[in-house]
DNA sequence: TATAAATCCTGTAGCAACTACAGGTTTAAG
DNA sequence: CTTAAACCTGTAGTTGCTACAGGATTTATA
């Protein structure tokens, strides 16, 4: 398989990954993406694998794993010998943070609503919202 | 009424509006907390309003508007001449950046059930939630 | 082939919203 | 009067990027 000799610039990594080229360059400072070959003019060159690591950090990071996790994660991915328990218990822990931050979020929400309907009952002369809040 | 004569210090305000005292040097600093008087030495004094404001401004942070909202909001309130109807289209509008917020992270929380799922299931050799991220 | 345009390079600074020092001064308690 | 606690200033670190500036290189066009 010769797939694996297709070079591509850093645009076009960014273009097939949904990732902007400033955000690879960056990726790769902090050692979450390894450092390409290089051109002779000294352009990064990626292959294949840059891009499906790129794609597996954009993914994570959309299901709202922090940087440091996902480092984790493609440190186990990397030794090869990651344990499906592993990666299940990680993924539950921060299934747990996302529900925690959906409960903080409706909480939030259900005091903004008070507030509003307090306002649309027109009883209170000045604002209830900063009366409830500046009291 | 003199009870805009007690003078509090730096900690003693943090304490009492449950605001870090370094934050509060930080809120003065970007000027949503205004200049107080200092004592003959330097040290910050603070009345009753400042602690209503840092009281304001907490609970503003705990229904997650951002500094910046805080700022805009404070800024009508020290005119004296807000409107209700202005206070509340920006509590509206906060309201539905956070029901986004919300809806969000339910979509993520979904994906990750589903991956770990996938997992109990146990039909899967290797690690499923890998696979689906890195394929 | 020459030139122009596009892309790339590096390093640094900025964003939010704090937090945490270091190294020194003032205040309060004993 | 001493000492400990609290304060002072300014700066640097945090997370996850993004946006320059001022060049060098690569690619496309004439």
């Amino acid at each position: 398989m010769n797939t694996n000799s297709r070079r591509i610039t850093r645009g076009v990594l960014a273009q097939q990954s949904a990732v902007n080229s400033e955000t690879i360059r960056y990726y790769e400072k902090i050692e979450l993406m390894p450092h390409p070959m290089r051109s002779e003019g000294g352009h990064r060159l990626y292959d294949d694998e840059h891009l499906k690591r790129l794609i597996f950090i954009r993914r994570c990071r959309e299901l709202g794993f922090s940087l440091e996790e996902i480092k984790n994660l493609l440190g186990l991915v990397d030794t090869g010998e990651y344990s499906c328990d592993e990666v299940k218990l990680r993924t539950e822990a921060h299934l747990k943070d996302i529900q925690q931050k959906v409960r903080d979020l409706k909480k939030m929400e259900g005091m903004l609503k008070g507030l509003v309907a307090e306002c649309r009952n027109g009883k209170h002369s000045s604002c209830p919202i900063v009366e409830a809040l500046y009291a």
